[in-house]
DNA sequence: AGCACGCCGACT
DNA sequence: GTCGGCGTGCTC
């Protein structure tokens, strides 16, 4: 027998299977890791087939070196998956497999972790002689009688017990009397679990939308999108459907847009499934995620909560694959191999059986549009749970403010409430979707703006930590302010638009009492800093929470009534079709976050639009209205989801190399469209000029945008481009984009 | 990818 | 005459 391998090299020239011999007294399975030679090396790959014969000179077959596992570390399901992937990707298999094992399997990274146990090696009637024959020692017979049970028992946990236990274990081992072994030890992140929580009851919302699921996923089929709004108590419906998939024996996946973000939902599963959850995010330690992804692989745990990345699980007997918050952009990868796990986890439904479930209370645009076209079935749940109302909204004119002489950030209006709020004992929360202390530096002589060196960007002013120093918050560069402008030498440098510190200070100036919480990138980079913030706000020792978007995504605090946002317009302005529907997300999910509990809520957003649709739809809450708006935009501008976006960047050292190299893939793009005119049609639109970011990281930036109707033509034309960028060599790096996360 | 082989310039 | 530059090509 021979095996068709895959080598662990991400290149061209090794991007197809080689032929090993399967040596005598070694059984090997589709799926499973091998160290095989390679010219004078030994690689890892994976075995994609077997095969009775093989058309390759005998004397150039060379034998398998091992099994790096007994079993197939890759699913056959994954290994169709990997195989679409890297076609839809154009980039070599090896690549895409790579996805589907914990990184740290690769190399031998991680191991087994074992622990030292022991256990009675004579039936139980024999025990009372064994004691007694211990003479003095005190030890030996504690360690018996510890162990009469007659089950293997951790040394660490006799340890406890019996000090120094080892000397005394062997001297029992020798009489014959103990048996001393070694044992599997799951490294499990986050503490203890109970699956001792008791269901709540359903209220009619959830039921309906359990009565349209249950059929489809007793079925093994259909996609569906549930609009809930928030609060209406999506997470229960989960955990209901998952409890039914488990009941038939299969296994559930529930997606989440960044774990660390979303604590809460892990406690929920973890308190109502206990041992069958498993936990998969960038932030387990090495030894964590190969311990959960082996629970998982083995089947002890059936139900995986995870980031983007566990879509990939080795679940088997796949039954339902839940994406929450699916308008999140966090669920496309932006490192290659490109991938978006909405998609992914749609393939893995339909190859393997299983029900798809998206859920938001703000759907993307793009999955909106596909339920309205019937590709997925809209489940709608309207009403908050326990007819909780929607919270009451107020626009606040920042432009009458600023007429009326108030310069704070904070309107008279948030203010007063938040003054309220803290006296009713309240909490409130603060959206400022910009951090640091100022957003930019500016001479008033001449108009200079402070930008980074190496990017096209204006510098933000940050306090604490040593000094006050200016950041790039695109390349992490920093440097001190300027103390005379360096381009007139005027001493009028001056500081405009705030960030979250500033917030922050003129809280504490207006409740220097009261416990206050800034949560942004800056407080939260240790590990556990979201935890440990969090904490801080759940307990009610801080009562206000300032913090960028991360503090806007599924967070469930019941004893906040207020939410202010400082400055609506920030994400509003940015350069980006999809500006609108991100600012939609951002207000009406931040806004979800008051009145959770028994008490109704309050939001405020402060803005100088205040007339502009997205604001008011998101104001009245109403994503029927915001949807309405935002697809006849995209229509009349031909954006997504009725054209595919695609770009060509360039990137190079100088600008001229930068600029001759767009030109150049410009020239070779006339020519491609004018030869092959089939995919000239699918281009409506392309032009030729500098991202928005004109420089990052020292490097300069030119690009060719394209929108193209969707269709075959257009894939067509999107693997040449994607060639034609890999092809590329020479002073400019050219990178091929489809449907690209950012324009900028 | 990585490591061999291979064919031309400056050194003990 | 040898050491070493990194260009081309192969790995079952």
């Amino acid at each position: 027998m021979y095996a068709q391998v895959i080598v662990d090299i991400v290149h061209e020239n090794v991007a197809h299977t080689f032929t090993y011999l399967i040596p005598e007294g070694l059984t090997l399975a589709p799926g499973q890791r091998v160290l095989v030679p390679f010219g004078p090396r030994r690689l890892e790959g994976i075995v994609l087939s077997l095969t009775e014969t093989c058309d390759l000179p005998p004397e150039k077959v060379r034998p398998v070196a091992e099994a790096l596992e007994p079993y197939p570390a890759v699913l056959p399901a994954l290994i169709d998956l990997a195989a679409r992937m890297a076609e839809e990707a154009h980039c070599p298999l090896a690549e895409t497999l790579r996805l589907m094992l914990p990184a740290e399997m690769r190399g031998g990274r991680v191991r087994v972790k074992e622990e030292p146990v022991a256990r009675l090696a004579i039936p139980a009637e024999e025990l009372e002689a064994a004691i007694g024959a211990q003479g003095r020692s005190v030890k030996r017979r504690t360690l018996l009688q510890l162990l009469q049970g007659g089950a293997w028992r951790p040394v660490a946990e006799l340890a406890m017990l019996v000090r120094d236990p080892q000397a005394p274990l062997r001297q029992l081992q020798e009489a014959g009397l103990v048996e001393l072994g070694s044992r599997e030890l799951l490294r499990r992140p986050g503490g203890e679990l109970r699956a001792d929580v008791i269901d709540p009851p359903l209220m009619d919302a959830q039921r309906e939308a359990l009565e349209a699921l249950i059929p489809a996923v007793d079925a093994g089929e259909g996609r569906f999108l549930l609009h809930g709004v928030t609060g209406s108590g999506k997470t229960e419906v989960f955990i209901r459907l998952v409890r039914h998939v488990l009941a038939m024996g299969k296994g559930a996946m529930i997606l989440v847009p960044e774990i660390a973000l979303t604590p809460q939902m892990v406690g929920w599963f973890r308190s109502r499934f206990g041992e069958v959850a498993a936990v998969l995010h960038s932030r387990l330690s090495a030894g964590e995620r190969f311990d959960e992804w082996r629970r998982i692989r083995r089947g002890d745990a059936r139900v995986v909560i995870g980031a983007r990345s566990a879509v990939f699980a080795p679940v088997e007997r796949l039954g339902l694959i839940v994406v929450d918050e699916e308008h999140e952009t966090t669920y496309q990868s932006d490192r290659h191999p490109r991938y978006d796990a909405r998609d992914v986890a749609a393939w893995r439904c339909e190859r393997e059986g299983g029900t798809l479930l998206l859920a938001s209370a703000t759907p993307s645009i793009l999955s909106f549009s596909r339920a309205r076209e019937g590709r997925y079935r809209l489940l709608e749940m309207p009403t908050r749970v326990m007819d909780r109302p929607l919270p009451e909204v107020e626009v606040v004119d920042m432009r009458r403010e600023l007429i009326l002489g108030n310069r704070s950030v904070f309107s008279d209006s948030l203010q007063k409430a938040l003054r309220q709020c803290v006296a009713r004992g309240e909490q409130a929360m603060l959206l400022m979707n910009h951090r640091g202390y100022n957003s930019f530096v500016s001479c008033r002589s001449c108009g200079y703006v402070v930008k980074c060196r190496q990017c096209d960007v204006s510098m933000t002013y940050h306090v604490g930590g040593a000094d006050n120093r200016l950041h790039c918050h695109y390349c992490g560069a920093t440097e001190m302010p300027p103390e005379t402008c360096p381009q007139c030498g005027s001493r009028y440098i001056r500081y405009f638009g705030a960030g979250t510190q500033k917030v922050e200070e003129e809280l504490r100036r207006m409740f220097p009492d009261t416990g206050i919480v800034r949560m942004d990138i800056d407080t939260t980079s240790g590990k556990d800093g979201h935890a440990k913030l969090l904490d801080e706000f759940r307990s009610g020792r801080a009562r206000l929470l300032v913090g960028t978007q991360m503090i806007a995504k599924g967070l469930d605090f019941p004893r906040v009534t207020l939410v202010g946002v400082i400055a609506a317009d920030l994400s509003l302005n940015l350069p980006d079709y999809r500006a609108r529907e991100r600012t939609f997300q951002l207000l009406t999910q931040v806004a979800g976050r008051a009145g959770r509990g028994d008490t109704p809520g309050q939001v405020i957003i402060q803005t100088y639009k205040p007339d502009d649709p997205t604001i008011r739809s998101a104001a009245a809450q109403d994503y029927r209205a915001f949807y309405g708006q935002e697809i006849t935009h995209r229509r009349m501008g031909l954006y997504p989801p009725f054209t595919v976006m695609a770009r060509l960047l360039v990137e190079a050292k100088l600008p001229g190399d930068a600029q001759r190299t767009a030109e150049e893939l410009s020239e070779a793009l006339d020519a491609l469209l004018g030869t092959e005119k089939e995919l000239g049609k699918c281009v409506l639109l392309r032009t030729l000029d500098q991202p928005s970011v004109k420089l990052l990281r020292g490097k300069h930036r030119w690009h060719i945008l394209m929108k193209l109707w969707a269709g075959d033509a257009a894939e067509t034309l999107c693997a040449r481009l994607n060639d034609l960028a890999r092809a590329h060599t020479g002073r400019a790096d050219v990178y091929f984009e489809y449907n690209p996360v950012t324009m900028m």
